[in-house]
DNA sequence: ATCTCATATAGCCAACTGTCAATATGAGAG
DNA sequence: CTCTCATATTGACAGTTGGCTATATGAGAT
């Protein structure tokens, strides 16, 4: 209602990197681990991001096992956040990196949390065949 | 289309005082000047925002006599900042601030353009009665 | 051609933002 | 209880942003 609780909502969809998150959880939750394994930022960033979404109502958490899983849809009570993940579902869907982090999130989705998180948060170079080892960890979670 | 073009159009929209420049302008066109004298801030932040906004494709503008005038709906090919602009006439019109803004911006419209240079870039203190003088000019143009 | 004045641009500065490496936290497993 | 490990937090740093003052620009008026 507000004109801050707009702004904290516009601003957190308004970033490359957090809309980016919000794609990938478009089709269901994902762990913290996944995201940082299709987005290839350091695990703090997406832990920041995700934070920044949750206080603007856009994300939800929820803790299983080791592992704690963000989806869609935070709070009720944020009509403006509501609004715009529905908004944004329709939007950015030809971008191409947009396209890309979905096929990487095909990946972290087949193998699920443990299997990110064994490699070291990082994705199989190619359709996982359940078979590779995790690549040589020279420097884990660069770039 | 792009997610370049994406953010161009969200961190417009997302700046509150840009957002209460495009609530100004749902109701017409406005000056500089106008806009100047109703949010109370320096002429060239104004002006800076308007060329973003410009850019975002959120507004257009209009030269008649010694006036730039700006409306919404800028360049058409901009699909994000059309469906923004429309989303925007729907929110916020009952915050304070763009409340305030409204009475202001009612003001303004009545003096007018000319009206409104000539006090210097303010609005009368109350309802224009078409007599009052404009303020000593301590400092022009300051909050 | 010159002057005026509304607007645009340039330059500066403090505050904010996004990133990473390093470290702290805390729930599950043993 | 202790250890492990996924996640959160901290601190540092570069880049961006939004505001201002001062100055440039350029179309109308004279």
């Amino acid at each position: 209602m507000s004109i801050r609780e707009y702004e904290l909502v516009m601003k957190s969809v308004a970033d490359p990197t957090r809309v980016r998150i919000l794609k990938l959880l478009e089709s269901g939750e994902m762990c913290v681990c996944q995201v940082v394994a299709v987005l290839e930022l350091s695990q703090s960033t997406i832990s920041k991001h995700l934070f920044l979404l949750k206080m603007a109502g856009l994300v939800r958490e929820r803790q299983e096992k080791k592992w704690v899983h963000y989806s869609l849809g935070g709070s009720v009570g944020v009509p403006y956040a509501r609004k715009m993940l529905n908004t944004l579902k329709g939007w950015l869907n030809g971008d191409p990196v947009i396209e890309r982090d979905r096929k990487r999130e095909a990946l972290a989705r087949e193998i699920g949390p443990a299997g990110v998180c064994e490699r070291g948060m990082t994705l199989p170079a190619r359709r996982a065949p359940a078979c590779c080892p995790a690549p040589r960890k020279v420097t884990v979670g660069s770039k």
